[in-house]
DNA sequence: GAGAGTGTTGTAAC
DNA sequence: GGTTACAACACTCT
């Protein structure tokens, strides 16, 4: 699950899940998944969550009983939650792989299980391996947190801090927003998709960008981005109705994993290329 | 069988 | 210090 918007979806879902709930019992099922913690399961066990915050793509949930304890969760490409009530029903989720249908958990990509004390238990998933549960104390967590800038989509983003900083770098243009240091949350595909929309090729060089293609990097970043979210949360709920359809976030995307077929600008044909080592698509055309 | 893949980190090299 | 390029992580899908 990459993008932020599917990590703030997740995230919404959880909070009405399983905040208030205490852990009764965790299962690890694999240990790389808690970066090897022999103690992470007795030391979650008997606490309460109390909220789930997010910063960039990291989860960070906080405790009732303890507020030096923090647990960081990062999906990377393939984590999933899901939560299971106690009838069984799944009522959180992932997003859409073929892993979605017929749900028997915990099933081979399970990795770790939260057990509650009214019996719903939370699942972790992560096929690839590369996501992590991580226990943080605050200056952990404040560490992990300092890793990342400021999102687009906050409502206090410094657009003049964003221009100055951007037009600064010699990278090229995707590179610098896919550095989640300099602004967080935008992944592969909402680059793409922010590039497109602002009309600037993924290869331009930072500091031969004008003021102005620099502003409407901005700006598209946060339309993309507030708009994904509401997307993010439509693919969501055709997980939860498990109607199969899982293709739904393809329908808004306009130029990724678009190439060969037609820019719904211009009607020229999408290209694809390499940037920063990732799969890159652009209109040759309209993008400058 | 080969290649690509939604994310991040570390390292080496310039 | 900035930047670039690449490997690594483990597994599935085309």
């Amino acid at each position: 699950m990459p993008e932020l918007p599917e990590v703030e979806t997740v995230r919404l879902q959880l909070l009405n899940k399983v905040v208030g709930k205490k852990i009764k019992k965790v299962v690890v099922y694999r240990l790389r998944t808690v970066a090897e913690d022999f103690s992470f399961a007795t030391r979650l066990k008997n606490k309460t969550i109390k909220g789930i915050n997010r910063i960039g793509k990291l989860l960070i949930f906080t405790f009732s009983e303890n507020s030096d304890l923090f647990l960081l969760a990062h999906l990377k490409m393939t984590g999933q939650f899901f939560y299971i009530d106690k009838k069984g029903q799944v009522v959180g989720g992932g997003h859409g792989n073929k892993d979605n249908e017929n749900i028997i958990f915990p099933h081979k990509h399970s990795r770790v299980a939260f057990r509650f004390a009214d019996e719903g238990i939370l699942y972790f998933n992560d096929m690839r391996l590369f996501g992590y549960l991580k226990i943080a104390n605050k200056s952990e967590m404040e560490l992990a947190k300092s890793r990342f800038g400021p999102e687009p989509i906050h409502p206090e983003f410094d657009t003049k801090w964003f221009i100055t900083t951007l037009l600064q770098k010699k990278t090229a243009v995707k590179v610098a927003l896919l550095n989640q240091q300099f602004v967080a949350g935008l992944g592969n595909i909402y680059v793409d998709e922010t590039l497109w929309l602002a009309k600037v090729l993924p290869t331009r060089k930072c500091n031969t960008l004008t003021k102005k293609e620099a502003a409407a990097i901005a700006t598209a970043s946060k339309e993309i981005m507030n708009e994904s979210i509401k997307v993010g949360g439509t693919t969501f709920q055709h997980f939860i109705d498990t109607n199969g359809n899982k293709g739904n976030f393809s329908k808004f995307l306009k130029v990724f994993g678009k190439q060969g077929t037609p820019c719904p600008r211009c009607k020229t044909i999408i290209q694809k290329t390499r940037v920063a080592g990732r799969g890159t698509h652009f209109c040759p055309k309209c993008q400058k």
